[in-house]
DNA sequence: TGGGGAATTTGCCGTGGCGCAACCCCGCGT
DNA sequence: ACGCGGGGTTGCGCCACGGCAAATTCCCCA
């Protein structure tokens, strides 16, 4: 019932993959549950690391802040994806802020239970290393684009992540499954809101796009991928 | 002897920290070395992730390159420190390059083997989600100077940076212990040699260091400091 | 000791995109 | 229905940087 309901959850998600079924309920066993509404903050950067976190369902936003006050999105959290990894390695405060963008659920844990299951079960430390690892590559791919790339670009390959990563069919084309302002696009891609709305209405004329009030649809997927690439100049 | 030294130096690893002994004798066991030098590759971007090696003397720099000719300077790896992580991670090519800078020393293995000490012993596994992580929050702090910051702050804080994980004592400041150039700096900061060297003369003339050909010192670490923080608009 | 090539320096110019500011638009609450 | 506030759009001017080009310096090697 509940319980089984819960352990496949777990099953599914990025960390506990293929970890056997008795860990799994131990797992559920220990864990609470945590609800956010839109807009609820989970912790913030600078926080002690004393919880972890697994999503169940929603979409959180993981974010640093300069002390000047400039934002930078790290990424975005999904079903089955980790938030506070720190736990997994140790640190003592958290590097970034993890706010809920929708109604959100999600599975919690002190950070000594999951630091004690992942040194009794190889499995899920190697679990964590593959997804730290992943999200590793993901940030060097990221600098790399931040480095040698023209805003334009940047832009495109952004959004075309998020296309794949959080995309939905509709008629008019791959819609972002959720809601995303020029703002936090320019915090994705080292810009301002002001050059994302021109580049977007740039687009929105080419029919490439078709955007309005924090909400994006790509409608010419391969256009934006020429876009992307422009190996021009 | 030999073997016991050599257990040592695996001892003090990132990765085989407080791993038990006998397990260490088996790395040492299952081990080959490899000697490269000043300039030699250790594989390329796009490689067959085959072998996983651990520094043991030199210094190596992890770039990566886009289509268009464009480096990137992902990190450098010292004494202790693993080069090939994606054989922790399952990944199927190497999504960087990685040069010997000095001559230098390794341990390597096949991958097969470091999976399967990996999923025997947990406290590998663990050791690698940490450091892992720790890369990743690396990746996100110069993420957000690249994204933030002018082009006089990054420089500032990357030097300080590379002063800190190789600096090197000296009379006339702290040198960074490996050839830098320009170039390098510029690849570290996504910005041109021409800006860096700009940059570099500047603050040579206040007297805040002292550089020569792919040589930096460090003289006046406080006021780089400042230039590194630099609230001011 | 004399090249030769790599690294660096520097001046000059062009420009991408940021800052600012004004304005518009839409959805929501009362 | 109406007003308000958070997003979004757009024009304008400026400036930090990149691009280009030429000169210089320094190290390595014959």
């Amino acid at each position: 019932m509940e319980q089984q309901r819960d352990i496949e959850i777990l099953k599914r998600s990025e960390l506990f993959a293929g970890v056997p079924t008795p860990v799994l309920a131990e797992l559920q066993a220990a864990s609470f549950r945590k609800r956010l509404a839109a807009g609820d903050v989970l912790f913030r950067q600078g926080d002690p690391v004393d919880t972890f976190y697994i999503v169940i369902v929603g979409r959180l936003r993981v974010t640093q802040t300069t002390p000047e006050g400039a934002q930078v999105i790290i990424r975005y959290l999904g079903p089955g994806q980790m938030a506070g990894y720190s736990v997994l390695t140790g640190g003592t405060q958290h590097p970034g802020s993890t706010t809920a963008l929708d109604d959100s659920h999600l599975f919690g844990w002190p950070a000594a239970t999951i630091r004690d299951m992942m040194t009794r079960h190889a499995a899920i430390a190697v679990n964590a290393a593959a997804v730290l690892g992943e999200r590793y590559h993901e940030m060097q791919v990221r600098l790399r684009e931040l480095s040698t790339e023209r805003v334009e670009q940047r832009i495109a390959h952004t959004v075309l992540r998020l296309a794949r990563q959080a995309g939905h069919r509709t008629a008019r084309g791959i819609e972002i499954a959720f809601p995303l302002s020029r703002q936090d696009l320019a915090e994705m891609t080292g810009t301002t809101l002001h050059t994302v709305s021109r580049t977007l209405s740039a687009w929105e004329e080419k029919g490439i796009v078709d955007s309005g009030r924090r909400r994006v649809i790509v409608c010419k997927i391969d256009a934006l991928e020429t876009m992307a690439e422009a190996a021009d100049k």
